[in-house]
RNA sequence: GCAGCCAUAGCUCAGCUGGAUAGAGCGCUUCCCUGCGAAGGAAGAGGUCGGACGUUCAAAUCGUCCUGGCUGCACCA
């Protein structure tokens, strides 16, 4: 369907294709800087150049022998300097918007549905390790990232993978088991074997020498010594369960969960392959593919001692998902930027061995603190639950504040929304390769260029809609009675959603509709400052509280992008 | 040494498939609630778009070089 963004700007560029005898594609109908010039744009540069003159005369000459009325729904065409500019008449721009967002409904902004199924693997914390701000961001980026392809019509399946094995897991268990720590049963949590790992982690600094029995629990854990195993299968449901816990809280999605212990066994015979087919060799006792020539240096695929590394495993995983999903398009992985050199060598890998399904990596910058990198050693790390908890018990507070008759119920549930659209809005605003730095204070608040400030717009148009319902409504059909220049910057506003969906999917970058939904809530904003819908009348009450719905509707798909609920009332 | 990312207002960031006076938010200075909710709005101060050269009618945007910062680069994940 075509949106009636395109509708003008085909219409435009058509009409000055015939008036000028030359081809005008509709992408060269921009937008003006100052919506007062007009709201689309037609610069004369190209056409100047071709005729020799000055792009100021074309413009003025294209202006004077243009009849607007040729152009269903233009008002007027002006010559600025070497710009023609087009302005729309207001009322049936309006009425044209909101018939196509009605129209749609649901599907306003989504794009032609699509077969093709796509891999997205994020959500990668490890088990016997804290979830973490960082883990956030992945989380919200990668669920983001998910929900702007489904809207781009893809099939996304959404897949997890957790290292439940390994040094930092033996390191855990054999901290646990050396202290004879007491475990109580509120003990019995990822966030407590993260607590260990971390002291064992500053044990092992102070007393280097114990390294050896670390690593002789990882050999008694890879060979399945039966004590040992039994305890981490145990510890590793703690961490399990915890993440399962944190994903829901975060609406982040997942269809398989991939464990790197289901993948270590494959990922050796892999590299036996590899080796067979002198795609890997031998160096310094362990084994590696020599990557030297095309600047990637040598991968390390399997440890001077036998047992695998993060790319053993890896090498698994992608043949494993291939398996499982024998028809899918595109696999994406979303991951700490950090590790961009590494998936150029696992890529490059796989390919070697004949691996020709196409990977994709999407890298985002880590998150830091305004005092420093978040490091277990150090112990200045920002939980998920800390972060949480405080931007909860934050909302609470504001709500409280606002609302003294709200039942505790209403409370929670506002304040549950508002933090998720503070905590998620936060991550997404800005770009993936930009290093977040996570500031507490910054995180408490909602003013200003926030997920809650985009929300208020939103409750403020249902906040009309609500009184409305008293009114008597007269017209049934749509008039193009609209008059007020704030009516036509929010519905051109809202008519620009499908291709900023349509961007934001290209370029994986879910910040574009971030920075989308904020200006739509500005938009909003001057609409009910400058229009008084309820004291309306007729056809035209009826108009605006349509458009206020409307309005609302494209809000609320935005904002489901990011993953961030619309309340009712905050 | 090799590679990647970043550099725009005091701070946090948009803008980057070249085009009309470089935009938000925070903070700061003033205003606006008996008005469809002030988690809002209006106004103001604040900028050599890191630097140089180049391409172009036109560069924050493209290219080259440089500077500064961050991050990777063999037995961690």
């Amino acid at each position: 369907m075509k949106t009636a963004w395109n509708q003008w700007t085909d219409a435009i560029a058509k009409h000055l294709s015939k008036q000028l005898s030359i081809t005008v594609d509709p992408a060269e109908i921009v937008m003006p800087p100052d919506q007062k010039l007009g709201d689309f744009a037609f610069g004369t540069f190209r056409l100047a150049k071709e005729q020799k003159k000055n792009p100021a005369e074309v413009a003025k000459e294209i202006a004077e022998t243009m009849v607007p009325g040729k152009v269903p729904g233009l008002e007027s065409v002006s010559a600025v300097g070497p710009y023609v500019n087009f302005t729309l008449a207001i009322g049936s721009a309006v009425a044209q918007v909101i018939e196509d967002v009605e129209a749609a409904g649901e599907r306003y902004g989504k794009l032609a549905e699509r077969k093709e199924q796509v891999l997205l693997e994020y959500a990668q914390p490890n088990t016997h390790k804290e979830v973490h701000v960082g883990h956030v961001r992945n989380l919200v980026l990668g669920s983001a990232v998910g929900k702007l392809l489904s809207h781009a019509g893809w099939n996304i399946q959404y897949v997890s993978y957790h290292g439940d094995v390994g040094a930092h897991v033996a390191k855990c268990l054999w901290y646990l088991d050396k202290t004879k720590k007491k475990i109580s049963a509120k003990d019995k949590t990822g966030k407590f074997l993260g607590r260990l790992y971390a002291e064992a982690t500053t044990y092992l600094d102070d007393h280097p020498e114990a390294k050896e029995e670390v690593s002789l629990v990882q050999q008694k854990l890879e060979s399945h010594e039966p004590t040992w195993e039994k305890l981490w299968q145990e510890t590793r449901g703690w961490s399990l369960k915890e993440m399962d816990v944190v994903f829901k809280e975060l609406g982040a999605r997942i269809d398989r969960q991939y464990l790197e212990s289901e993948v270590v066994d494959r990922g050796q015979e892999i590299v036996d392959l590899l080796l067979k087919k002198k795609v890997a060799k031998e160096s310094q006792g362990a084994i590696v593919v020599d990557l030297e020539e095309i600047k990637l240096g040598v991968f390390l695929v399997r440890k001077s001692d036998g047992t695998s590394l993060y790319a053993t495993k890896d090498l698994a995983l992608a043949e494993l998902k291939a398996k499982e999903y024998p028809t899918y398009q595109r696999s994406l992985y979303i991951v700490d930027n950090r590790q961009s050199f590494y998936f150029k060598q696992l890529f490059e890998t796989l390919h070697r061995m004949g691996f020709d399904k196409p990977l994709e990596f999407i890298g985002y910058e880590f998150v830091t603190l305004k005092t420093g990198a978040m490091s277990s050693r150090e112990g200045n790390i920002v939980t998920y639950e800390s972060f949480r908890d405080a931007v909860v018990d934050y909302a609470r507070k504001e709500i409280v504040a606002r609302h003294e008759d709200w039942s505790v119920k209403q409370v929670d549930e506002t304040a549950w929304a508002l933090a998720m659209a503070g905590m998620k809005f936060s991550m997404l605003k800005q770009d993936n390769d930009r290093v977040f730095t996570f500031d507490m204070e910054q995180a408490l608040s909602f003013d200003g260029a926030t997920g809650p400030y985009c929300q208020y717009a939103g409750v403020r148009l249902s906040s009309i809609l609500k009184k409305a319902k008293s009114y008597q409504l007269t017209a049934t059909s749509l008039q193009p009675v609209f008059d007020h220049p704030s009516e036509k910057t929010l519905a051109l506003m809202m008519a620009r959603f499908p291709q900023r969906v349509e961007q934001a999917a290209k370029e994986l970058r879910p910040s574009v509709i971030a920075q989308y939904t904020l200006e739509l809530a500005q938009s909003i904003n001057e609409f009910y400052r400058d229009v008084p819908v309820l004291e309306s009348k007729d056809e035209l009450l009826d108009g605006r509280l349509r458009l206020a719905a409307a309005a609302r509707a494209v809000l609320s798909q935005a904002l489901e992008i990011l993953g961030i609920p619309l309340p009712k009332q905050m």
